[in-house]
Parts: C-alpha cells; sequence; structure tokens
RNA sequence: GAGCCUGUAGUUCAAUCGGCGGAGCGCCACACUGUGGAUGUGGAUGUUGUGGGUUCGAUCCCCAUCAGGCUCC
C-alpha cells in the first residue's frame, strides 16, 4: 500500500503512479478542493467527468460541522461524500491560521474560536490525527504550523513546531491504511527550508509536502525555495506542493520535481465570475461578453465549453443564477487537469522541456486578467 | 372642473437660510493560491421633468407647462 512508482522522469520533472486503498493516482495530479466534503457546485458526477482523481477536503471545518465522529459514524468521508476514488484532508493547521483571529499557539498546540458559532476549541497533533482518522482519507496531514512569509524571524519558530509536531502526528496515528505526510516549513529562508527539508525527509512518511507557499511570497522566492527543498528530499516519495495553484505555478512546480498540487483558486474563481483561457484569466461577468458566442475555450473539452456560448455564462453570472457557479467549475477545473494530464503525457514522452515552455508561454498571462483585445474596446 | 402633494444618477432617497448636487443599492472594472458562495479595492453616472422670471448666484423663490398621485365637486 502506498507505493510510489515512477515511470518516467524528464530532468527533474516527474510522472509516477501513487497507489492508495481507493486506486492509483496518476502523478502530476491536480486535486479540487471539497473543503466541506463537498467540491463546491459540483456533484461527484461531474468530477468524474472531468477526470478528477484526487478530492482534497478538510478537518478543521469536518470537525466543526457536522463533526468527525458523526462522518465516521455515517461510514467515513468516501461513503458520505459518495466519492470513492483518493481523498485527502488537511490537518487543518492552516485553517488555525488563516481563519481564525482570535487564536492562541503554544508548544502542546492551538486554541482558537470556531468561524460558526464562537465556541473554544483546542487542536493538538493528535487532536488533529484523531479527527483524519475519524474522516477516513487515503493521505492525511501532519499537524503543522504555516507561518506568515514576510515575518523571517517567526518562520524559524513555526518550523522547529511544526517539527515536533510532525513527530507527535506520527506517533498519534494508528491506522494502517492511510497515508501520513509531514510537511516541510521554514517560510523563504533556504537555510530554514533546507533544515526542514532535510528533517521531515528522514521520517518515515510515505510522502512529503511543502507548506507554507503561495501565502503572499513572491514567485521568485517560490522558485528558489522549490530548488533548495525538493533535491533533498528522497526520490521514492511523492512530494505535494500544498495550495497551488494557478497553471503557471503549476507548470512551474513540476518542473521542480513536484508531484502533488491542489488549490481552491479554479472552484473561488469560478463563483466569482472568473475563468481560465489560453488569452488569460477572463472576468466572464464583463459587459463585452454580452453577445460573445464563442465558448469561453475553442480548445477545451469540458462539458461547459462544449455546450454554452460567453454570452449565455455572463447572463448566468449577472442574473445570479446557481449553474453558473457550477458550469464555471467545471471549466476551470478541468483547465488543470488538463494542463497536469499534458504535462504528465510530455513526460512520459520525454518532451516536457519544450512542451512545459510551450505551456508556460500559453499560461503565463493566466496570472491576471486578459489583455483586452482591440475587438472588445 | 377645482384644490393640494410630488418630480434630483439605472433605482430609492439626501442636499442647512438661495452659496461647489451627494449616499445606499445597482452598474462598470480589479484582486482572490492547504475555500467564510465571503470579502476587499477602484470607477462612471446628472439638461435637478420642461420653458420662462427674480437674483451676483436657483434643486431651493415666482409664473407657465407636462407627468404621476391624493382629495373634493
Amino acid at each position: 500500500m502506498f507505493e510510489f512508482q515512477i515511470t518516467a522522469k524528464n530532468n527533474r520533472a516527474r510522472a509516477g503512479v501513487f497507489s492508495t486503498p481507493h486506486g492509483d493516482l496518476l502523478t502530476p495530479v491536480f486535486a479540487p478542493v471539497g473543503t466541506q466534503a463537498t467540491v463546491k457546485t459540483l456533484t461527484p458526477e461531474h468530477l468524474k467527468s472531468i477526470n478528477a482523481s484526487l478530492v482534497l477536503s478538510n478537518t478543521y471545518h469536518l470537525y466543526l460541522r457536522p463533526g468527525d465522529e458523526l462522518v465516521r459514524d455515517m461510514g467515513g468521508l468516501h461513503k458520505f461524500m459518495q466519492w470513492h476514488n483518493p481523498m485527502l484532508t488537511d490537518s487543518g493547521g492552516y485553517q488555525v491560521f488563516s481563519l481564525s483571529n482570535t487564536r492562541k499557539i503554544d508548544d502542546d498546540g492551538v486554541t482558537f474560536k470556531s468561524h460558526i458559532d464562537g465556541s473554544t476549541h483546542r487542536f493538538t497533533p493528535e487532536k488533529s490525527i484523531q479527527i483524519q482518522e475519524n474522516l477516513g482519507a487515503d493521505i492525511i496531514m501532519a499537524f503543522d504550523e504555516c507561518s506568515d512569509p514576510n515575518d523571517a524571524a517567526y518562520s524559524k519558530i513555526a518550523m522547529e513546531r511544526t517539527h515536533r509536531w510532525a513527530e507527535r502526528s506520527l506517533r498519534a496515528k494508528t491506522r494502517s491504511d492511510q497515508a501520513l505526510f509531514g510537511i516541510v516549513q521554514g517560510g523563504v529562508n533556504p537555510r530554514l527550508r533546507e533544515e526542514s527539508a532535510k528533517f521531515i525527509a528522514s521520517l518515515n512518511t510515505p510522502g512529503i509536502a511543502i507548506g507554507g507557499l503561495s501565502v503572499g511570497e513572491t514567485k521568485d522566492e517560490m522558485h528558489t525555495t522549490l530548488d533548495v527543498v525538493t533535491p533533498l528530499l528522497p526520490e521514492n516519495k511523492p512530494r505535494y506542493l500544498m495550495g497551488v495553484g494557478t497553471p503557471e505555478d503549476i507548470i512551474n512546480g513540476v518542473a521542480r520535481g513536484i508531484d502533488i498540487f491542489d488549490c481552491v483558486l479554479p472552484t473561488r474563481l469560478a463563483r466569482h465570475h472568473s475563468a481560465f483561457a489560453p488569452e488569460g484569466r477572463l472576468n466572464m461577468m464583463n459587459a463585452s461578453f454580452a453577445r460573445d458566442e464563442r465558448p469561453i475555450d475553442e480548445t477545451c473539452d469540458c462539458y461547459t465549453c462544449q455546450t454554452f456560448t460567453r454570452a449565455y455564462l455572463r447572463h448566468l453570472i449577472v442574473a445570479k443564477e446557481l449553474l453558473a457557479g457550477t458550469l464555471l467549475s467545471i471549466h476551470n477545473l478541468r483547465a488543470l487537469i488538463r494542463l497536469v494530464e499534458s504535462l504528465r503525457v510530455s513526460i512520459l514522452e520525454h518532451t516536457f522541456e519544450s512542451k512545459s515552455a510551450e505551456l508556460l508561454t500559453q499560461w503565463k498571462n493566466n496570472a491576471s486578467r486578459a489583455p483586452m483585445i482591440e475587438s472588445e474596446k
């Protein structure tokens, strides 16, 4: 169980297969995020139709509602949400960092207030693992502390705590059918990242995550960090870059040896009316699409692009129809999954260097909005 | 037929004594990376119903007119 086979390598980019109790993951893989045991606006059938393989869900949210014991009693997360393919749960560390205004971190754990009702709760590494065992995902995460990349002094404290918590998470684990990944931290300091990579790599885990990126640092800092970290990680374990990302970030990540990605961006942007397109990120609410008969992306094979015009999608958005979020989510997720699929093929065909450069050119505009073309002005 | 009330941004409404016509919503656009369907940021509105008059100056006062509403006969 949890065997990772590398099928092909192109320089640092890898194509592989990671075996889980709910099926094999073909890497590189992009995981849609289903925080509350649902990828917002989509059914499992939609996810299958876009060829999603791994879905991420969240310890913090499911612990608060409906409760991890309830999920366990309902047969576990896979059965509860009817996703019978690989799943991953985040440890809740990031939410404590990002969601709770009033939190207190100490060496033992974190005391925080629920964003739902203000009630007080406490997470420790042991508690996080217990919750994740109740949820029952195939891949679970060590409880970590994600620090502000701009707070250089604090990065060391958070990293050292993350290391101690990783060991405690590992000791707390009781189920053998879940893969526990440790998480590399260290902010944007290369020396700390080096130290953290070596430490996390020394633990007996079937995979390794890189956290603390795409949280406000620059692109250069992200690339430098990956350049420092991935060469220090064992070849035979999958590397998971948490919370990334944009099409550009994914291409750059694969080039630096990353195997697993997850990100809320495609589904969040979908609900906020943005669509990934080769010419850049399109705000589908823009008035310029009111009479546009084209699909979002002429080259996309998703249901939305095969079926609907930009004009119709804009109408749904302006009218605040819920279907808009569904159709844009289908497209945005399919765009990223199609991207990692083509990267995988290029690695297998040993054409990654040229293909990734081509894709990077194609997708580089997608970090921000598409430039307006003359005919749309 | 008579009397009264109301006409200001797309909309609902402000605007001191006659002294630079604003706000909410909407609209237009931007941001969003281990998700609060959230939120934040920026922008554009205008023949003050219309035509006259008084005044240095009128959304404001006067006259006429148009539209809507109410009341009475």
